[in-house]
DNA sequence: CGATAATTTGACCGATTGGTAAACATTACA
DNA sequence: TGTAATGTTTACCAATCGGTCAAATTATCG
């Protein structure tokens, strides 16, 4: 007789390891093109290449996915944020913000996208999240980029909106990857549009944020 | 009997006029939230506040009924793009861009979400427009900035990156807004936000993009 | 090996999906 | 006003949806 899920308090087999990342694997393909409301477990299933009673064995239910799902990318895709370093210096900071988020925009275009669909749909299944830790990170480091702003390292600027403009500039390159190419023609669409965008986001943002000779001062 | 819409080639009556704009506000509620796949026809009939077989009286398919959306607000949605104005002054130009950009993203977010939920999902239904309109009219501007560039009035830069900022920046007020006020908190996301953003990416895409003195130039 | 637990599947369920057929209601217009 | 064209609805269809069940298969381990 299997054992329901729920009660899997135990350790996790090897089996239940490895097919439970192969789900997630194939979740991630179909959630992050369709949605949640879009995907269907049979679509899942087949690419996971499993039935769908076997998919439903792991995850009791399509919401069971997607959470899981979720909770497992959401920490990785925090990353550059949370590596932005109130020690360093503002610029080298920045650069690096910007190319560790244009990294996973090329890297990870898929968990870009399972975001943005969850916030288009109004983030029914991470409110919770984004009111809760994502706050207060980007709380954290706005307070940092408060500081740089008040002694003089960088520009005064709303250090929210400069995280913003930060996240929408780089995941811009993952979310709209078909406008993009297109826009750019198959001359320009190559693996070097993201060296392009990465060093037209650096000028903008390093020089859009050096501080400015108050005028009238000496 | 009815005439199957596909006929009707003659004049549209007041009362095909009226449906039809009810359908495609009610499609844009739906589509906008949930993406095509996740949109049912029943969704969209209930909003519009009629029955199922009425809706598809006058749109045959759903896929009709989101060809017919699109269509409709791409045109709009690349009015601020259009109005980039070669004879003006890049800096007010770039100003009035990001402002006519983010005004859409506040007053039509619904729009906005819509073409970002095509383009999350691979921009099956518009790659054609994609490739040939789009980039034409971005080709265009893309032009006029980079003799601005060339003139010395703008520093150097890669005019479609500046281009793909600009939009992403302002569409992620529109598209990403749950995120946006969940970060805020309830104190600063009221209707202000709108306003602060414009002041940042104002400054930022302003001043980022002021001439640099060249190094070792009298 | 044997037996017990874990895994996998085909068959199936009721609900929902996109869409149709045809009867019925309303409008436009001679 | 009459009537033909237009518009609307109820009832329905096959396909697909999320999910269950019990039987069959496979892994684990003494």
């Amino acid at each position: 007789m299997a054992i329901p899920r729920a009660a899997r308090t135990q350790r996790r087999t090897r089996i239940q390891e490895e097919k439970e990342e192969q789900i997630l694997e194939a979740a991630l393909d179909v959630f992050s093109v369709s949605g949640f409301r879009g995907s269907t477990i049979d679509q899942i299933a087949e690419v996971a290449g499993m039935s769908k009673p076997n998919l439903l064995y792991y995850f009791r239910t399509k919401e069971a996915m997607h959470r899981a799902l979720i909770d497992r990318v959401l920490f990785t895709w925090l990353e550059p944020l949370r590596a932005f370093d109130a020690e360093g210096n503002p610029e080298s900071e920045i650069r690096s913000f910007i190319r560790r988020k244009l990294e996973m925009a090329r890297d990870f275009p898929r968990e870009s996208r399972l975001f943005a669909n969850e916030m288009l749909q109004g983030a029914p299944h991470v409110e919770d999240e984004l009111k809760g830790p994502l706050k207060e990170l980007v709380d954290e480091k706005a307070d940092v980029i408060r500081a740089w702003a008040k002694a003089g390292k960088i520009a005064k600027c709303d250090p929210y909106h400069l995280i913003f403009s930060i996240w929408s500039t780089t995941q811009h390159y993952a979310d709209f990857d078909v406008q993009v190419r297109a826009v750019l023609g198959q001359d320009h669409a190559g693996a070097g549009r993201f060296d392009d965008a990465a060093r037209f986001l650096e000028q903008l943002f390093i020089d859009g944020l050096k501080v400015k000779p108050v005028p009238g001062a000496s």
